[in-house]
DNA sequence: CGCTTCATGTAAACGGTTACATGATTTA
DNA sequence: TAAATCATGTAACCGTTTACATGAAGCG
C-alpha cells in the first residue's frame, strides 16, 4: 500500500511522468523503496480516477508522448494523513543472509567467497551514494537553496550510507571470526577440546565485543 | 522464492512441524525472513509433493496431531545447489523511512515525534535479540557445544543487533540536526539569510562526518 | 470467562515481477 | 550495428497477506 504514496510524495513537490518517478525510485529512493514501471502506470492512472492526481498530455518531437502529472487539493490532503499514520515496522527480506545463516552446509571456502562477495556489492553501492551525496552537496552550494526537503532527503542519504558502511565492516569481522574458526567446517560432531572450546569462546567474545 | 529454502534450512539440521519453524521465523530467522502460517503449511506440502521432505503423523493427546517433516536426500542436495547460488541485493521495503524522506510536508513537531517513536521501536527490537543472544550463550557455555552452526548464527544475531544499534544512532543524530534546523519547517521559500546559511552548511557537514 | 497456545489448513484479495508490445532517437 | 534512452502500457504469473474455519487444553 507505500508504493501509491510514494508516487504521490514525489507529486507533492514537482510534476512528473512515471518516467521520471521511476528514475527517482532508482534512485535515492530505493533506499527505502523500489517498484517496476508496469506497477507505477497502472498505480497512476488509479490515482487519477480517484481524483488524487490529475494528468496533461505533452506532446513531443522525435519522441514518444508523455503525461505529466500534478497531485490535486484531494491528493495533497490524503498524503498528508498517510505522512501522519504510524506505519508497521519494516520487514526485511534478505536472501544473502538466510544463506549466511546456512552456511554451514556449504564448504569453507565457498561460504568465505560468497561473505567476500556480498562485501564488494555493498562497496558499490556505498561509492554509489556517496556520489549522489556530493552531488546534491555541489548543487546546494552553487544555487545557495535551502529548506527542510533538503534536511529530510540528507537524513536518508545518511541512513543508507551508514547500513552500507554497517554491512562492509560486518562482513570484515565475520570473513576475520570464519578463518579462525575454519575448523569447525570439516567437525562432524558438536563437540571440540577443552582448549579449542575456550578460544573459539574467547573469539566470540571478542566478535561481539562492540554491541554488548 | 526464498522460503522454501528457509524452510528446507530450518530442516536440514532439525525435523519439524510447520508450527515449529513458523517460532523460528518469528524469532532470530525474522532478521532476514518472515512468513504466514498459510504460506508456510501449503509450501510445506508442496516440497512433500515434490519428494524434498517427507512427513509422519504424531497423534497427541489433548493437543492436535502434528506432522513432523524431516528432509530428503533430493531435499539437501536441492538445497545445497540453492546455498551456492548468487542471491540478487536484498530490497528494502521501508515505510517509515518514506514517511521521513518526505517529512518536510507535515509539521516539524509531528516530524520529530515520528522519528522519537521509530528510536523506540529499534531500542525495543535490540533488546529482545540481545536477550536472545544471552539465552544462546549460556546455552553454548553450559552444554559445550560447539560447531559451525554456532557461528553462522551468531554473524546474523550479529548483524541484526549492529542494523539495531546503527538506526538508533542515527535517531539521535537527525533529531538534533532536526532541532537545530527547525525554522526551515516554517519557511515558505527555498533561500535563507546567507549566514543562516553557511550555518547550516556546517551543521549538515558534521552531521555527515563519520561517514565521509 | 476470555485469552493464549497448540496445530493445520483453505480461499480471496492484494502486491509485485516478468514477459510482451510499440517505436523513434541517440550513443557507443 | 547493437544497445540504451525516452515513454506508456497490458497480461500472466507468482508471492504474500488477511480472513475464515476448527477445536481442545491451560492460564490468569
Amino acid at each position: 500500500m507505500s508504493l501509491r504514496y510514494g508516487l504521490l510524495g514525489f507529486l507533492s513537490k514537482w510534476e512528473a511522468t512515471g518516467y521520471d518517478i521511476k528514475k527517482e525510485f532508482d534512485d535515492i529512493m530505493s533506499i527505502f523503496w523500489h517498484s517496476h514501471l508496469s506497477q507505477i502506470y497502472p498505480e497512476l492512472n488509479k490515482l487519477e480516477q480517484e481524483g488524487l492526481i490529475s494528468s496533461q498530455l505533452i506532446p513531443q518531437m522525435g519522441k514518444p508522448d508523455k503525461k505529466l502529472y500534478s497531485m490535486t487539493q484531494k491528493g495533497k490532503s490524503a498524503f498528508i494523513t498517510w505522512l501522519l499514520s504510524p506505519q508497521e515496522a519494516a520487514k526485511r527480506k534478505d536472501s544473502f543472509l538466510m544463506q549466511t545463516f546456512f552456511m554451514d552446509n556449504i564448504p569453507f571456502e565457498e561460504a568465505l567467497l560468497k561473505i567476500k562477495m556480498n562485501k564488494k556489492e555493498h562497496e558499490l553501492r556505498l561509492e554509489h551514494m556517496k556520489s549522489i551525496l556530493e552531488e546534491r552537496w555541489k548543487d546546494i552550494k552553487e544555487r545557495k537553496v535551502m529548506n527542510a526537503r533538503i534536511i529530510s532527503s540528507s537524513a536518508i542519504l545518511k541512513q543508507g550510507i551508514e547500513q552500507e558502511i554497517q554491512s562492509i565492516k560486518w562482513c570484515d569481522q565475520t570473513i576475520q571470526l570464519m578463518e579462525e574458526c575454519k575448523d569447525l567446517w570439516d567437525l562432524k560432531e558438536d563437540h571440540v577440546s577443552i582448549e579449542r572450546f575456550s578460544v573459539i569462546e574467547r573469539l566470540l567474545s571478542s566478535y561481539f565485543k562492540d554491541v554488548l
